[in-house]
DNA sequence: ACCAGGCCGTATCATCGCTAACAGCAATTT
DNA sequence: AAATTGCTGTTAGCGATGATACGGCCTGGT
Protein backbone atom coordinates (compact mmCIF):
# COMPACT_ATOMS: atom_id res chain seq x y z
CA UNK A 1 0.00 0.00 0.00
CA UNK A 2 1.31 3.45 -0.93
CA UNK A 3 2.27 5.23 1.92
CA UNK A 4 0.08 8.20 0.95
CA UNK A 5 -3.42 5.95 0.59
CA UNK A 6 -2.20 4.15 4.13
CA UNK A 7 -1.65 8.02 6.17
CA UNK A 8 -5.31 9.09 4.41
CA UNK A 9 -7.02 5.76 5.54
CA UNK A 10 -5.42 6.64 8.71
CA UNK A 11 -6.65 9.62 9.39
CA UNK A 12 -9.92 9.04 8.00
CA UNK A 13 -10.35 6.25 10.48
CA UNK A 14 -9.01 8.23 13.31
CA UNK A 15 -11.35 11.37 12.39
CA UNK A 16 -14.44 9.26 12.08
CA UNK A 17 -14.01 8.21 15.96
CA UNK A 18 -12.90 11.40 16.97
CA UNK A 19 -14.94 12.63 19.62
CA UNK A 20 -13.63 16.40 19.20
CA UNK A 21 -13.66 15.72 15.36
CA UNK A 22 -9.87 16.53 15.80
CA UNK A 23 -6.51 14.02 15.54
CA UNK A 24 -2.90 14.37 16.11
CA UNK A 25 -0.46 13.61 13.24
CA UNK A 26 1.11 11.48 15.65
CA UNK A 27 -1.74 9.20 16.46
CA UNK A 28 -2.08 9.37 12.50
CA UNK A 29 1.38 8.29 11.97
CA UNK A 30 1.15 5.56 14.37
CA UNK A 31 -1.64 3.73 12.90
CA UNK A 32 -0.31 4.11 9.63
CA UNK A 33 3.18 3.14 10.71
CA UNK A 34 5.10 5.51 9.16
CA UNK A 35 6.87 8.21 11.51
CA UNK A 36 5.33 11.86 12.02
CA UNK A 37 8.01 13.31 9.40
CA UNK A 38 6.55 11.39 6.54
CA UNK A 39 3.29 12.88 6.89
CA UNK A 40 4.61 16.51 6.64
CA UNK A 41 6.48 15.69 3.64
CA UNK A 42 3.58 14.03 2.00
CA UNK A 43 1.43 16.76 2.44
CA UNK A 44 3.06 19.36 3.74
CA UNK A 45 0.72 21.04 6.72
CA UNK A 46 -1.70 19.55 8.60
CA UNK A 47 -4.68 21.48 6.98
CA UNK A 48 -3.38 20.42 4.01
CA UNK A 49 -3.63 16.62 5.18
CA UNK A 50 -7.16 17.26 6.52
CA UNK A 51 -8.26 18.97 3.53
CA UNK A 52 -6.77 15.62 1.37
CA UNK A 53 -8.99 13.63 4.19
CA UNK A 54 -12.06 15.55 3.36
CA UNK A 55 -11.43 15.62 -0.38
CA UNK A 56 -11.05 11.80 -0.22
CA UNK A 57 -14.28 10.79 2.02
CA UNK A 58 -16.21 13.23 0.14
CA UNK A 59 -15.23 11.63 -3.75
CA UNK A 60 -16.81 8.49 -2.88
CA UNK A 61 -20.24 10.42 -2.00
CA UNK A 62 -19.81 12.41 -4.60
CA UNK A 63 -19.04 9.81 -7.40
CA UNK A 64 -22.53 7.72 -5.80
CA UNK A 65 -24.27 10.88 -6.32
CA UNK A 66 -22.46 11.61 -10.06
CA UNK A 67 -23.98 7.79 -10.94
CA UNK A 68 -27.16 7.77 -9.62
CA UNK A 69 -28.52 11.57 -10.46
CA UNK A 70 -29.81 11.79 -14.05
CA UNK A 71 -33.16 11.08 -13.97
CA UNK A 72 -35.72 12.88 -16.19
CA UNK A 73 -37.34 14.69 -13.65
CA UNK A 74 -34.72 17.35 -12.29
CA UNK A 75 -37.04 18.97 -9.67
CA UNK A 76 -37.12 15.20 -7.80
CA UNK A 77 -33.37 15.29 -8.49
CA UNK A 78 -32.63 18.22 -6.54
CA UNK A 79 -34.70 16.85 -3.85
CA UNK A 80 -32.82 13.53 -3.45
CA UNK A 81 -30.30 15.63 -3.63
CA UNK A 82 -30.65 17.84 -0.28
CA UNK A 83 -31.82 14.82 1.48
CA UNK A 84 -28.35 13.48 0.43
CA UNK A 85 -27.04 15.82 1.26
CA UNK A 86 -28.16 16.37 4.93
CA UNK A 87 -27.60 12.31 5.13
CA UNK A 88 -23.86 12.64 4.57
CA UNK A 89 -23.37 15.07 7.31
CA UNK A 90 -24.90 12.90 9.88
CA UNK A 91 -23.43 10.16 8.23
CA UNK A 92 -20.09 11.68 8.73
CA UNK A 93 -20.44 14.44 11.16
CA UNK A 94 -16.83 15.09 11.67
CA UNK A 95 -15.75 15.36 7.96
CA UNK A 96 -18.83 17.43 7.34
CA UNK A 97 -17.71 19.96 10.02
CA UNK A 98 -14.53 19.99 8.51
CA UNK A 99 -16.08 20.87 5.32
CA UNK A 100 -18.26 23.79 6.47
CA UNK A 101 -16.13 25.16 9.51
CA UNK A 102 -13.67 27.67 8.42
CA UNK A 103 -11.26 26.27 10.49
CA UNK A 104 -8.89 25.25 7.70
CA UNK A 105 -6.57 27.86 6.33
CA UNK A 106 -6.88 26.07 2.79
CA UNK A 107 -10.70 25.47 2.35
CA UNK A 108 -11.06 22.06 1.09
CA UNK A 109 -12.49 21.40 -2.42
CA UNK A 110 -15.00 19.38 -2.05
CA UNK A 111 -17.35 22.05 -0.53
CA UNK A 112 -16.64 24.24 -4.61
CA UNK A 113 -17.26 20.56 -6.22
CA UNK A 114 -20.99 19.99 -4.38
CA UNK A 115 -21.65 23.56 -4.97
CA UNK A 116 -21.12 22.92 -8.85
CA UNK A 117 -22.80 19.62 -8.62
CA UNK A 118 -25.88 21.70 -7.14
CA UNK A 119 -25.87 23.96 -9.81
CA UNK A 120 -25.68 21.63 -12.19
CA UNK A 121 -28.99 20.30 -11.01
CA UNK A 122 -30.32 23.89 -10.85
CA UNK A 123 -29.21 24.23 -14.18
CA UNK A 124 -31.47 21.18 -15.61
CA UNK A 125 -34.15 22.34 -13.56
CA UNK A 126 -33.71 25.96 -14.68
CA UNK A 127 -33.83 24.06 -18.64
CA UNK A 128 -37.47 22.55 -17.18
CA UNK A 129 -38.71 25.72 -17.42
CA UNK A 130 -39.07 25.18 -13.17
CA UNK A 131 -36.78 28.20 -11.54
CA UNK A 132 -37.61 30.98 -10.67
CA UNK A 133 -34.11 32.25 -9.15
CA UNK A 134 -30.52 32.54 -11.70
CA UNK A 135 -29.75 28.70 -11.11
CA UNK A 136 -25.83 30.47 -9.74
CA UNK A 137 -27.58 32.33 -6.80
CA UNK A 138 -29.86 29.84 -6.40
CA UNK A 139 -27.32 27.50 -5.78
CA UNK A 140 -26.18 29.65 -2.87
CA UNK A 141 -29.50 29.76 -1.79
CA UNK A 142 -29.86 25.90 -1.37
CA UNK A 143 -26.32 24.86 0.01
CA UNK A 144 -26.56 27.93 2.48
CA UNK A 145 -30.10 26.53 4.38
CA UNK A 146 -29.11 23.03 3.28
CA UNK A 147 -25.35 23.30 5.38
CA UNK A 148 -27.74 25.26 7.96
CA UNK A 149 -30.03 22.68 8.70
CA UNK A 150 -27.23 19.67 8.47
CA UNK A 151 -25.03 22.13 11.30
CA UNK A 152 -27.70 23.03 13.43
CA UNK A 153 -28.65 19.08 13.68
CA UNK A 154 -25.03 18.40 14.19
CA UNK A 155 -24.84 20.54 17.01
CA UNK A 156 -27.67 19.30 19.33
CA UNK A 157 -26.97 16.13 20.75
CA UNK A 158 -28.09 13.41 18.62
CA UNK A 159 -31.41 12.81 21.30
CA UNK A 160 -32.78 16.64 20.41
CA UNK A 161 -32.70 16.55 16.77
CA UNK A 162 -35.93 17.02 15.36
CA UNK A 163 -36.06 14.27 12.09
CA UNK A 164 -38.27 16.59 10.52
CA UNK A 165 -36.04 19.63 10.22
CA UNK A 166 -34.37 18.49 7.05
CA UNK A 167 -37.37 18.06 5.25
CA UNK A 168 -38.89 21.04 6.84
CA UNK A 169 -36.72 22.96 5.79
CA UNK A 170 -36.80 21.62 2.32
CA UNK A 171 -40.19 21.90 1.72
CA UNK A 172 -39.98 25.79 2.29
CA UNK A 173 -36.60 26.63 0.48
CA UNK A 174 -37.06 24.37 -2.50
CA UNK A 175 -40.34 25.61 -3.56
CA UNK A 176 -39.36 29.29 -2.66
CA UNK A 177 -37.27 29.18 -5.73
CA UNK A 178 -39.45 27.04 -8.06
CA UNK A 179 -42.45 27.53 -10.16
CA UNK A 180 -45.63 25.82 -8.43
CA UNK A 181 -45.80 22.20 -9.24
CA UNK A 182 -47.86 21.88 -12.29
CA UNK A 183 -49.63 18.57 -10.75
CA UNK A 184 -50.86 20.39 -7.84
CA UNK A 185 -54.08 21.37 -7.27
CA UNK A 186 -54.53 24.82 -7.90
CA UNK A 187 -57.58 25.97 -5.23
CA UNK A 188 -55.52 27.53 -3.07
CA UNK A 189 -57.52 26.93 0.39
CA UNK A 190 -57.45 30.11 2.66
CA UNK A 191 -57.16 28.43 5.65
CA UNK A 192 -55.82 24.87 6.57
CA UNK A 193 -56.28 23.10 9.57
CA UNK A 194 -52.89 23.37 10.28
CA UNK A 195 -53.04 26.94 10.13
CA UNK A 196 -56.12 27.29 12.66
CA UNK A 197 -55.15 25.09 15.23
CA UNK A 198 -51.20 26.82 15.13
CA UNK A 199 -53.19 29.72 15.64
CA UNK A 200 -55.71 28.58 18.25
CA UNK A 201 -52.83 27.06 20.27
CA UNK A 202 -50.94 29.88 20.35
CA UNK A 203 -53.67 32.23 21.38
CA UNK A 204 -54.75 30.13 24.23
CA UNK A 205 -51.02 29.28 24.80
CA UNK A 206 -51.20 33.76 25.81
CA UNK A 207 -54.76 34.31 27.31
CA UNK A 208 -55.46 30.48 28.84
CA UNK A 209 -58.71 30.49 29.44
CA UNK A 210 -60.05 29.60 33.37
CA UNK A 211 -62.63 26.97 32.48
CA UNK A 212 -60.23 23.96 31.91
CA UNK A 213 -59.00 22.15 34.54
CA UNK A 214 -55.13 21.25 33.89
CA UNK A 215 -55.48 17.84 32.28
CA UNK A 216 -58.19 18.95 30.14
CA UNK A 217 -55.81 21.98 28.76
CA UNK A 218 -52.85 19.55 28.09
CA UNK A 219 -55.08 17.36 26.45
CA UNK A 220 -56.60 20.27 24.20
CA UNK A 221 -53.23 21.57 23.32
CA UNK A 222 -51.60 18.04 23.03
CA UNK A 223 -54.66 17.80 20.53
CA UNK A 224 -53.79 21.21 18.96
CA UNK A 225 -49.99 20.53 18.59
CA UNK A 226 -51.04 17.29 16.82
CA UNK A 227 -53.22 19.17 14.32
CA UNK A 228 -50.85 21.27 13.07
CA UNK A 229 -47.75 19.40 13.43
CA UNK A 230 -49.86 16.04 11.54
CA UNK A 231 -52.43 17.41 8.75
CA UNK A 232 -51.86 18.17 5.08
CA UNK A 233 -52.31 21.83 4.63
CA UNK B 1 -10.67 46.58 37.36
CA UNK B 2 -11.75 43.15 38.26
CA UNK B 3 -9.57 40.36 37.15
CA UNK B 4 -12.29 38.63 35.66
CA UNK B 5 -13.65 41.65 33.69
CA UNK B 6 -9.74 41.87 32.40
CA UNK B 7 -9.58 38.40 31.90
CA UNK B 8 -12.95 38.93 29.56
CA UNK B 9 -12.24 41.72 27.73
CA UNK B 10 -8.49 40.74 26.96
CA UNK B 11 -9.83 37.70 24.98
CA UNK B 12 -12.40 39.44 23.56
CA UNK B 13 -9.93 41.68 21.65
CA UNK B 14 -7.53 38.57 21.10
CA UNK B 15 -10.04 36.99 19.80
CA UNK B 16 -11.78 39.81 17.89
CA UNK B 17 -7.77 40.27 15.90
CA UNK B 18 -7.24 36.37 15.21
CA UNK B 19 -6.63 35.83 12.45
CA UNK B 20 -7.64 31.94 13.06
CA UNK B 21 -10.36 32.59 15.17
CA UNK B 22 -8.12 30.94 18.08
CA UNK B 23 -6.34 32.59 21.21
CA UNK B 24 -4.24 31.01 23.63
CA UNK B 25 -4.42 31.35 27.42
CA UNK B 26 -0.79 32.61 28.11
CA UNK B 27 -1.70 35.95 25.80
CA UNK B 28 -5.11 36.35 27.39
CA UNK B 29 -2.97 36.32 30.93
CA UNK B 30 0.11 38.76 29.55
CA UNK B 31 -2.72 40.85 27.83
CA UNK B 32 -4.79 41.40 31.13
CA UNK B 33 -1.87 41.51 33.18
CA UNK B 34 -2.33 38.52 35.48
CA UNK B 35 -0.46 35.23 35.12
CA UNK B 36 -1.96 31.72 33.03
CA UNK B 37 -3.33 29.84 36.64
CA UNK B 38 -5.63 32.62 37.88
CA UNK B 39 -7.55 32.10 34.47
CA UNK B 40 -7.56 28.58 35.39
CA UNK B 41 -8.94 29.23 38.67
CA UNK B 42 -11.83 32.23 37.75
CA UNK B 43 -12.82 30.08 34.56
CA UNK B 44 -12.00 26.19 34.91
CA UNK B 45 -11.63 25.92 31.32
CA UNK B 46 -10.17 27.47 28.25
CA UNK B 47 -13.78 26.20 26.33
CA UNK B 48 -15.59 27.72 29.92
CA UNK B 49 -13.68 31.28 29.47
CA UNK B 50 -14.59 31.22 25.50
CA UNK B 51 -18.10 30.62 26.20
CA UNK B 52 -17.90 33.33 28.65
CA UNK B 53 -16.01 35.60 25.94
CA UNK B 54 -19.27 34.41 23.48
CA UNK B 55 -21.77 34.83 26.04
CA UNK B 56 -20.24 38.26 27.11
CA UNK B 57 -20.02 39.43 23.45
CA UNK B 58 -23.77 38.54 22.68
CA UNK B 59 -24.90 40.08 25.80
CA UNK B 60 -24.70 43.51 24.40
CA UNK B 61 -26.37 42.69 20.88
CA UNK B 62 -29.18 40.58 23.11
CA UNK B 63 -29.65 43.80 25.21
CA UNK B 64 -30.17 45.64 22.46
CA UNK B 65 -32.29 43.42 20.34
CA UNK B 66 -34.48 43.20 23.76
CA UNK B 67 -34.93 46.94 24.33
CA UNK B 68 -35.72 48.04 20.53
CA UNK B 69 -38.29 44.91 19.32
CA UNK B 70 -41.69 45.14 20.90
CA UNK B 71 -43.31 46.90 17.88
CA UNK B 72 -46.89 46.40 17.06
CA UNK B 73 -46.08 44.50 13.51
CA UNK B 74 -44.25 41.12 14.88
CA UNK B 75 -44.26 40.42 11.75
CA UNK B 76 -41.42 43.09 11.08
CA UNK B 77 -39.80 42.36 14.70
CA UNK B 78 -39.12 38.75 12.51
CA UNK B 79 -37.67 40.65 9.63
CA UNK B 80 -35.31 43.27 11.73
CA UNK B 81 -34.64 40.11 13.84
CA UNK B 82 -33.28 38.00 10.88
CA UNK B 83 -31.12 40.95 9.47
CA UNK B 84 -29.60 42.00 13.14
CA UNK B 85 -28.60 38.22 13.50
CA UNK B 86 -26.48 37.83 10.04
CA UNK B 87 -25.07 41.79 10.58
CA UNK B 88 -23.72 40.08 13.95
CA UNK B 89 -22.48 37.11 12.03
CA UNK B 90 -20.66 39.72 9.79
CA UNK B 91 -19.32 42.56 12.72
CA UNK B 92 -18.25 39.22 14.75
CA UNK B 93 -16.97 36.68 13.04
CA UNK B 94 -15.18 34.88 15.79
CA UNK B 95 -17.64 34.77 18.05
CA UNK B 96 -20.45 33.53 15.82
CA UNK B 97 -18.14 31.01 14.89
CA UNK B 98 -17.62 29.81 18.29
CA UNK B 99 -21.28 30.19 18.53
CA UNK B 100 -22.35 27.82 16.13
CA UNK B 101 -19.43 25.88 15.55
CA UNK B 102 -19.49 22.53 17.95
CA UNK B 103 -16.05 23.44 18.71
CA UNK B 104 -16.96 23.84 22.11
CA UNK B 105 -17.57 21.08 24.56
CA UNK B 106 -19.87 23.30 26.69
CA UNK B 107 -22.57 24.67 24.07
CA UNK B 108 -22.66 28.61 24.97
CA UNK B 109 -25.40 29.70 26.77
CA UNK B 110 -25.96 32.03 23.52
CA UNK B 111 -27.14 30.24 21.48
CA UNK B 112 -30.15 29.05 23.52
CA UNK B 113 -31.19 32.60 24.48
CA UNK B 114 -31.34 33.64 20.60
CA UNK B 115 -33.36 30.98 20.04
CA UNK B 116 -35.44 31.54 22.56
CA UNK B 117 -35.79 35.24 21.74
CA UNK B 118 -37.01 34.00 18.21
CA UNK B 119 -39.64 32.11 19.76
CA UNK B 120 -40.82 34.46 21.44
CA UNK B 121 -40.93 36.99 18.33
CA UNK B 122 -42.77 33.76 16.66
CA UNK B 123 -45.13 33.70 19.87
CA UNK B 124 -46.14 36.96 19.02
CA UNK B 125 -46.48 36.49 14.98
CA UNK B 126 -48.29 33.08 15.55
CA UNK B 127 -51.13 35.24 18.07
CA UNK B 128 -51.10 37.45 15.40
CA UNK B 129 -52.67 34.71 13.04
CA UNK B 130 -49.65 34.91 10.76
CA UNK B 131 -47.98 31.85 11.50
CA UNK B 132 -48.59 28.48 9.74
CA UNK B 133 -46.69 26.15 11.60
CA UNK B 134 -46.05 26.03 15.29
CA UNK B 135 -43.83 28.98 16.74
CA UNK B 136 -41.16 25.71 18.31
CA UNK B 137 -39.98 24.06 15.03
CA UNK B 138 -41.21 27.26 13.51
CA UNK B 139 -37.46 28.96 15.26
CA UNK B 140 -35.53 25.99 14.89
CA UNK B 141 -36.37 26.31 10.84
CA UNK B 142 -35.97 30.02 10.85
CA UNK B 143 -32.98 29.65 13.15
CA UNK B 144 -31.28 27.01 10.96
CA UNK B 145 -31.60 29.07 7.81
CA UNK B 146 -30.42 31.89 9.22
CA UNK B 147 -27.55 30.71 10.92
CA UNK B 148 -27.13 28.42 7.79
CA UNK B 149 -26.93 31.95 5.42
CA UNK B 150 -24.41 33.17 8.42
CA UNK B 151 -21.59 30.56 8.31
CA UNK B 152 -22.13 30.69 4.61
CA UNK B 153 -21.14 34.34 4.07
CA UNK B 154 -18.36 33.85 6.76
CA UNK B 155 -16.67 31.17 4.91
CA UNK B 156 -16.10 32.98 1.52
CA UNK B 157 -13.80 35.81 1.21
CA UNK B 158 -15.01 39.12 2.26
CA UNK B 159 -14.72 39.85 -2.01
CA UNK B 160 -17.02 37.21 -2.94
CA UNK B 161 -19.89 37.31 -0.71
CA UNK B 162 -23.14 37.98 -2.44
CA UNK B 163 -24.39 40.97 -0.13
CA UNK B 164 -27.75 39.70 -1.01
CA UNK B 165 -27.75 36.26 -0.31
CA UNK B 166 -29.21 36.73 3.76
CA UNK B 167 -32.21 39.28 2.28
CA UNK B 168 -32.61 36.14 -0.47
CA UNK B 169 -33.07 33.23 1.56
CA UNK B 170 -35.09 35.62 4.34
CA UNK B 171 -37.47 36.78 1.85
CA UNK B 172 -38.29 32.95 1.17
CA UNK B 173 -38.16 31.24 4.51
CA UNK B 174 -40.03 33.78 6.10
CA UNK B 175 -42.41 33.51 3.62
CA UNK B 176 -43.10 30.24 4.09
CA UNK B 177 -43.80 29.85 7.37
CA UNK B 178 -46.11 32.88 7.43
CA UNK B 179 -49.58 33.17 6.10
CA UNK B 180 -50.06 35.66 3.00
CA UNK B 181 -49.93 39.36 4.28
CA UNK B 182 -53.24 40.64 4.97
CA UNK B 183 -52.18 44.28 3.35
CA UNK B 184 -52.05 42.01 -0.09
CA UNK B 185 -54.79 39.77 0.27
CA UNK B 186 -57.26 40.67 2.42
CA UNK B 187 -58.42 37.15 3.72
CA UNK B 188 -60.07 36.79 7.33
CA UNK B 189 -57.73 35.86 9.92
CA UNK B 190 -59.18 34.66 12.85
CA UNK B 191 -58.01 37.19 15.33
CA UNK B 192 -59.58 35.86 18.74
CA UNK B 193 -59.70 32.64 20.17
CA UNK B 194 -63.67 32.25 19.24
CA UNK B 195 -62.76 33.21 16.18
CA UNK B 196 -59.80 30.45 15.48
CA UNK B 197 -62.06 27.84 17.14
CA UNK B 198 -64.85 28.50 14.99
CA UNK B 199 -62.39 28.52 11.96
CA UNK B 200 -60.93 25.41 12.95
CA UNK B 201 -63.97 23.58 14.02
CA UNK B 202 -65.10 24.26 10.72
CA UNK B 203 -62.53 23.12 8.92
CA UNK B 204 -62.68 19.83 11.33
CA UNK B 205 -65.86 19.34 10.49
CA UNK B 206 -65.67 19.38 6.85
CA UNK B 207 -62.13 17.50 6.75
CA UNK B 208 -62.18 15.18 9.46
CA UNK B 209 -59.34 13.68 10.81
CA UNK B 210 -59.03 10.06 11.06
CA UNK B 211 -56.69 10.06 13.75
CA UNK B 212 -58.87 11.11 16.28
CA UNK B 213 -61.57 8.70 17.98
CA UNK B 214 -65.27 9.03 17.89
CA UNK B 215 -65.10 9.92 21.54
CA UNK B 216 -61.74 12.04 20.97
CA UNK B 217 -63.72 14.18 18.19
CA UNK B 218 -66.38 15.21 20.21
CA UNK B 219 -64.64 15.64 23.24
CA UNK B 220 -62.37 18.02 21.39
CA UNK B 221 -65.41 19.61 19.24
CA UNK B 222 -67.37 20.23 22.21
CA UNK B 223 -64.19 22.07 23.53
CA UNK B 224 -63.81 24.53 20.59
CA UNK B 225 -67.88 25.01 20.53
CA UNK B 226 -67.06 26.04 23.97
CA UNK B 227 -63.79 28.38 23.37
CA UNK B 228 -66.45 29.17 20.62
CA UNK B 229 -69.03 30.74 22.46
CA UNK B 230 -67.59 31.49 26.06
CA UNK B 231 -64.64 33.47 25.56
CA UNK B 232 -64.27 37.16 25.21
CA UNK B 233 -63.27 38.40 21.44
C1' DA C 1 32.64 -0.22 -7.82
C1' DC C 2 31.68 4.30 -6.88
C1' DC C 3 29.12 8.30 -6.37
C1' DA C 4 24.96 11.26 -6.01
C1' DG C 5 20.32 12.22 -4.81
C1' DG C 6 16.13 11.29 -2.68
C1' DC C 7 13.74 9.03 1.21
C1' DC C 8 13.34 7.74 6.01
C1' DG C 9 14.13 7.90 11.06
C1' DT C 10 15.95 10.11 15.26
C1' DA C 11 16.11 13.83 17.91
C1' DT C 12 14.67 18.25 19.00
C1' DC C 13 12.27 22.93 19.27
C1' DA C 14 8.54 26.04 20.42
C1' DT C 15 4.13 26.30 21.93
C1' DC C 16 0.05 24.74 23.84
C1' DG C 17 -3.56 23.49 27.73
C1' DC C 18 -3.35 22.44 32.26
C1' DT C 19 -1.89 21.51 37.19
C1' DA C 20 0.72 21.01 41.57
C1' DA C 21 2.96 23.37 45.21
C1' DC C 22 3.86 27.34 47.64
C1' DA C 23 3.35 32.36 49.21
C1' DG C 24 0.77 36.52 50.54
C1' DC C 25 -3.36 38.41 52.57
C1' DA C 26 -7.73 39.02 54.80
C1' DA C 27 -11.35 37.57 57.72
C1' DT C 28 -12.68 34.70 61.35
C1' DT C 29 -11.86 32.21 65.42
C1' DT C 30 -9.65 31.25 69.96
C1' DA D 1 -3.67 39.75 70.26
C1' DA D 2 -2.37 35.48 68.20
C1' DA D 3 -3.49 31.73 65.37
C1' DT D 4 -6.12 29.34 62.06
C1' DT D 5 -8.64 29.10 57.89
C1' DG D 6 -9.84 30.20 53.24
C1' DC D 7 -9.15 32.74 49.15
C1' DT D 8 -6.00 34.52 45.53
C1' DG D 9 -1.97 34.89 42.93
C1' DT D 10 2.86 33.21 41.43
C1' DT D 11 6.44 30.01 40.14
C1' DA D 12 7.62 26.02 38.02
C1' DG D 13 6.77 22.28 35.41
C1' DC D 14 4.29 18.16 33.00
C1' DG D 15 2.53 15.97 28.91
C1' DA D 16 1.10 16.59 24.31
C1' DT D 17 1.15 18.93 20.08
C1' DG D 18 2.63 20.89 15.24
C1' DA D 19 6.62 21.35 12.88
C1' DT D 20 11.69 20.94 11.60
C1' DA D 21 16.90 20.00 11.26
C1' DC D 22 20.17 16.55 10.36
C1' DG D 23 22.46 12.16 9.56
C1' DG D 24 22.25 7.66 7.56
C1' DC D 25 20.44 4.31 4.12
C1' DC D 26 18.89 2.61 -0.10
C1' DT D 27 18.49 3.18 -5.04
C1' DG D 28 19.95 4.28 -9.60
C1' DG D 29 23.23 5.97 -12.90
C1' DT D 30 28.10 6.00 -14.66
Amino acid sequence: MDNRSAILAAAAELLESSPNGDISTRAVGERAGVQQPVIYRLFGDKDSLLAAVVDHGFAEYLAAKRAAVPTDDPVADLKRGWDGHTRFALDHPNVYRLMYTPRLTSPPQAVREALELLHGVLERVARAGRLTVEPRPAADIVMAANSGVALALLNRPEAERDPDLSARVRDIVLPGILTPDPDADPAAVPLSVAQAATTLGALLRSDRPGSFSPAEFALLTEWLTHLATHTNP
